[in-house]
RNA sequence: GGCCUCAUCGUCUAAUGGUUAGGACACGUCCCUUUCACGGAUGAAAUACGGGUUCGAUUCCCGUUGGGGCUACCA
């Protein structure tokens, strides 16, 4: 059974590069009938962010990508579920003790004294003599016992991996295809921090281990990290998960996506309203395709068609334009119920009268205009209450002040001997654009006034679907309203 | 600096050892039209460069260049 996990850090909030990773490993595990999970990994405190956790939680279930195991979301409270936890690693720290003592007692690990001090110029003078930068061993030779007798005396020290020092390691990432690192080259990795946390190289392999994580879906930027977790695997002699590294999402410049051009946080676009469907749609199509033209995917079609090895190995720029396009389309799609739903809040914010029957209307008649959902209350709003406007909006750009004066009488006098069962927007225009021909109006010279009457607005939907919105009465108002501005 | 890695229109991408190199977004023009939006049509726009292999390379190989990632007791 494929078993794949989502691993974040609670340092703030999910990240649109992190939602395109749960995203694969939720659509991998599902395509294949197996469990997407989802672990903490908290083992950084200086970076620990509270309530991270639920904010991540949160954008996931919005996205629609809920775990069925570990970490997850029961009524909006926070609960791991689960036979392989706790999937907290900050709950997990006897077991990576263990882990490390194992590897120390079969010396594939050393503890190390050196202070971070010595660590900083050791570095730089590598840097500085243009050599690969690296512990240099020093503690490695250090007598076990001897070793031993200072960490219980309470010396700070941490745990080292002992990496060999020839040969190559190769492995086969599911996306990159064949990769090979020389040994020489690899950091004796710090295992166990001076904190008695775990680093990210021991929790991650033990943990992966322990959950039966089959395929590991991940960041780009963890692939030169692998040669130490191969190496761990082999100490531990375990089987070696199937692995996939993503490229990396980027923002215009190309450079790896970051706060400070723009938008990087899911509750960012979930706050300008955006839809989950586009960004999902949107983010999915950031390094993959299904091959054939259509670009508009629900999160059960991806599960249907989505295939790892079509993931691209280029880095793929998060271009707004483009998933402004979706949110459209998404947007176009929903009825006028769904819409009112999903744009709620908005329209609560800004006084929007929600509970009329003819909010509904309102909103059908705006639906192909707007591009967020916080648009919808602005767009509607006139239906409410008719913005002032100029005179002068009333006027044709193709006809005179005294042609629009000459009409709008006539025309609302017309208007009012139409029968209120004759108020649907493809009788009123049948109706009224044969009346129009019949006086020698030009469709333009009737049209255009009755809609600026109507809506107050340079540019708004036609005037027959805002009349029927409206409604006799308050349409003859308005009409009434623009003949006494234009006197 | 070292290591790893990537490279098709501005962007997301499709395709093939032989194609007029296809689609989408954005952009231009036109149509529809009372405005805006929608919709339709259409245009401009790409195989980074240099060498090979080959009858033929955008595709395979090598190099160059450029980009990105990593190089922490962060993940």
């Amino acid at each position: 059974m494929i078993r794949t996990r989502f691993a974040p850090s609670p340092t703030g909030y999910l990240h649109v590069g992190g939602l395109r990773t749960a995203l694969y490993s939720y659509l991998f595990a599902k395509k294949h009938g197996g469990k997407f999970l989802l672990r903490i990994e908290d083992t950084d405190r200086e970076r620990y962010v509270a309530d991270s956790v639920a904010s991540i939680l949160k954008s996931l279930y919005w996205a629609g990508i809920a775990p069925e195991e570990g970490v997850v979301l029961d009524k909006n409270t926070i609960k791991q579920k689960g036979k392989n936890g706790p999937y907290i690693q900050s709950e997990r720290l006897h077991i990576y003790r263990e882990h490390v003592n194992k590897l120390l007692r079969e010396s594939h690990a050393y503890y190390c004294f050196c202070t971070p001090d010595r660590l900083e110029k050791l570095r730089e003078t590598q840097q500085f003599e243009k050599k690969p930068t690296g512990y240099d061993g020093h503690c490695l030779s250090l007598d076990p016992s001897e070793a031993k007798r200072r960490v219980d005396s309470g010396e700070r020290c941490v745990v080292r991996l002992k990496m060999p020092k020839t040969g190559e390691t190769i492995f086969t990432d599911m996306i990159r295809g064949e990769v090979r690192f020389k040994n020489e080259l690899i950091d004796d990795q710090v295992l166990l921090k001076s904190d008695g946390y775990p680093t990210y190289h021991l929790a991650v392999v033990v943990d992966d281990h322990l959950m039966d994580i089959t395929h590991i879906i991940r960041g780009d930027e963890w692939i030169s990290s692998v040669p130490k977790h191969l190496q761990l695997y082999k100490y531990f002699g375990w089987e070696v998960p199937q692995m996939a590294h993503l490229p990396l999402l980027l923002n215009p410049d190309k450079s790896k996506l970051s706060k400070r051009q723009g938008d990087v946080a899911v509750e960012d676009y979930i706050k300008k309203g955006y839809l989950p469907e586009a960004l999902v749609n949107f983010v999915a199509f950031l390094g993959w395709n299904p091959g054939t033209e259509q670009e508009m995917y629900s999160l059960k079609e991806l599960v249907k068609d989505f295939d790892l090895s079509k993931v691209g190995k280029a880095g793929a720029v998060f271009n707004i334009d483009k998933l402004n396009w979706f949110n459209k389309q998404y947007l176009k799609n929903l009825s006028n119920k769904e819409l009112i739903k999903s744009a709620m809040p908005w329209l609560v914010e800004d006084g929007i009268n929600v509970d009329g029957k003819i909010i509904e209307k309102a909103v059908g008649l705006e639906r192909e205009r707007i591009m967020v959902l916080p648009e919808l209350s602005g767009a509607i709003k006139f239906i409410f209450e008719l913005p002032d406007y100029a005179p002068e909006l009333l006027v044709w750009k193709k006809s005179t002040a005294e042609e629009v004066k000459n009409v709008l009488p006539k025309l609302a006098e017309f208007v009012n001997t139409l029968s209120v069962h004759d108020w649907k927007k493809e009788k009123l225009e049948e109706k009224i654009k044969e009346w129009g021909s019949k006086m020698g109006f030009s469709t333009g010279l009737v049209l255009w006034p009755l809609r600026a009457a109507l809506s107050g607005q340079e540019n708004s939907p036609g005037p027959f679907e805002i009349a029927e919105v409206l409604g006799k009465d308050e349409s003859l108002n308005r009409l009434q309203l623009a003949i006494k501005k234009l006197a």
